[in-house]
DNA sequence: CAGTATCCGTCTTGATACTG
DNA sequence: CAGTATCAAGACGGATACTG
């Protein structure tokens, strides 16, 4: 019985949200919807993630075709990031995301109290 | 200058996403949005899953408020897992992911052989 | 049935140092 | 400037065994 309308997850899609939904790509996606960004831009636009981190993120984004990386070589080298034509696309399922995120946060947390409250009593 | 429109992404934004879109929540979300479920019901609809991460992921959605836990006290006991209101509205969210998963993974695809490619001569 | 407990290998992360 | 390399620490996942 498949007649399930849309919910469907399998490897691919799991390994593609993993990619492009993880802790850092974000915050870069944020950065470089709103203007091309160099490396160390990007480093003090979000402050926590370190250079190594960055880097793998960005190779991620890359590879997947949602940032476009570009070399000048000039001296020392400069290299810019920018979001792509596909990356773009990814805003308004990302925001309806954050959106839902956002309006139902109150009441999560609300959940988690409870829940930890539960807990609590249950461990006395 | 933060006349930024959406996109923003802090800490709790981003805690709640890692817990609710983690690798087997969706999954999971996926089963009880067509019928509740008992646990080892979920780990046939499942079988690549743990009972371990089961738990742990089941735990997790209900902390959230996403699902409810309901013990009926009956020999053995019959633990029924069912989808919550606020769950229900994540189903769109998730959807409008997909979708966007789904349609765009042809060009993802083919982005990803394109940079393994021009790893490939880079490293000749 | 619905878990918990434990061990163990892997995968991720951070810190630090170095390079063209 | 924009990384790479390396190592250690910790979180995570899977396999197995056990319990009320």
């Amino acid at each position: 019985m498949d007649t399930d309308d849309e919910l469907r997850i399998d490897a691919p899609h799991r390994e593609l949200l993993d990619q492009i939904l993880d802790k850092w790509s974000l915050s870069v996606l944020n950065e470089l919807c709103e203007r091309p960004c160099r490396f160390n831009e990007l480093r003090r636009a979000i402050p926590q993630v370190t250079q190594k981190s960055l880097t793998a993120t960005l190779r991620r984004l890359e590879r997947n075709g949602v940032v476009e990386r570009k070399v000048a070589s000039t001296r020392p080298v400069a290299v810019v990031y920018r979001i792509t034509p596909l990356g773009k696309t990814l805003r308004h399922p990302v925001d309806v995301l954050l959106a839902w995120a956002s309006q139902n946060m109150p009441a999560i947390e609300r959940a988690r109290e409870d829940f930890d409250e539960r807990e609590e009593e249950a461990h006395l």
